[in-house]
DNA sequence: ACAAGAATTGCAAATGAGTTGCAAATTTGA
DNA sequence: TCAAATTTGCAACTCATTTGCAATTCTTGT
């Protein structure tokens, strides 16, 4: 299988982003934070890296935003096993609901249920306080 | 005001829609019945169309997909009154909740909301029957 | 029915995010 | 320290979407 280097622009990406845990950055924000600590690095190696970050090192969440490009988010891996999140469409922060809650939701919707969920991957995505009244939405 | 006008190119932007509700198409998808109908049509003009049956005629609901272009998806506007949604996140099919179990459901995390959820807002996503296991999630 | 203004269209060119090929540089592990 | 594997920068490219503009089509008031 392929390995992944540690290197300096990757350094920079998993700083940004785990400094900013539930946050979604676009490319563009990411690589000026790192042109602020390496004015050398190229915007394709951001690029590379942030793809190869996700794919082999499943370090990075990617999420398409609404307008037209491409964001990303770190994965707090800590909290992959409670189910249910809370996602704020806009800015990704994320909250998690616990096992009891996830239970009780899912008694409750059984019976209109044609969808096999799958905890982890269920998300009720809304708005959170911060970003409601800046984004309009349908 | 803007006003829109009912034409050629709209009329089966819609139909193609409408016949196909809860699900989403790409441009492409959507451009390709157009020219099944009249070869004339120019793809610019399906953007353009798209765009304003979006913004000025809330009639088409956008969302980018997860590769790197946008879908398209008409709006039901007859339910939304009802709360709570269902979303599958790969093919955008939508299964709705009553009230009945969207109260209960509020009721259920109310203690853990920081979230002013607004239940049109408020979509559950996850994945169907049908996608799941045609698409890798996270 | 007609003219005038508003909206829409097609075409070609532009934009902008993201990707790719390639040779040079860097990293890792033996 | 050296070779193999990986990463990098650069320039060129792809591909979805947008824009400028002149020509065409629609709508509405007369």
């Amino acid at each position: 299988m392929k390995k992944v280097y540690k290197t300096k622009p990757k350094e920079y990406i998993l700083e940004f982003l785990y400094e900013h845990k539930n946050q979604r950055f676009s490319v563009k924000e990411i690589y000026d934070y790192i042109l602020s600590k390496d004015k050398s690095i190229n915007l394709t190696t951001i690029y590379r890296n942030l793809n190869s970050l996700e794919k082999e090192g499943n370090l990075l969440k990617h999420v398409d935003s609404n307008n037209n490009y491409a964001t990303y988010q770190f994965i707090d891996n800590s909290i992959c096993l409670t189910h249910f999140h809370f996602e704020c469409r806009k800015c990704g922060k994320v909250i998690h609901l616990g096992m009891k809650e996830t239970n009780e939701f899912l008694k409750v919707i059984k019976t209109k249920l044609f969808f096999t969920v799958e905890p982890q991957n269920a998300y009720i995505t809304g708005l959170c306080n911060n970003c409601k009244g800046k984004f309009l939405d349908l």
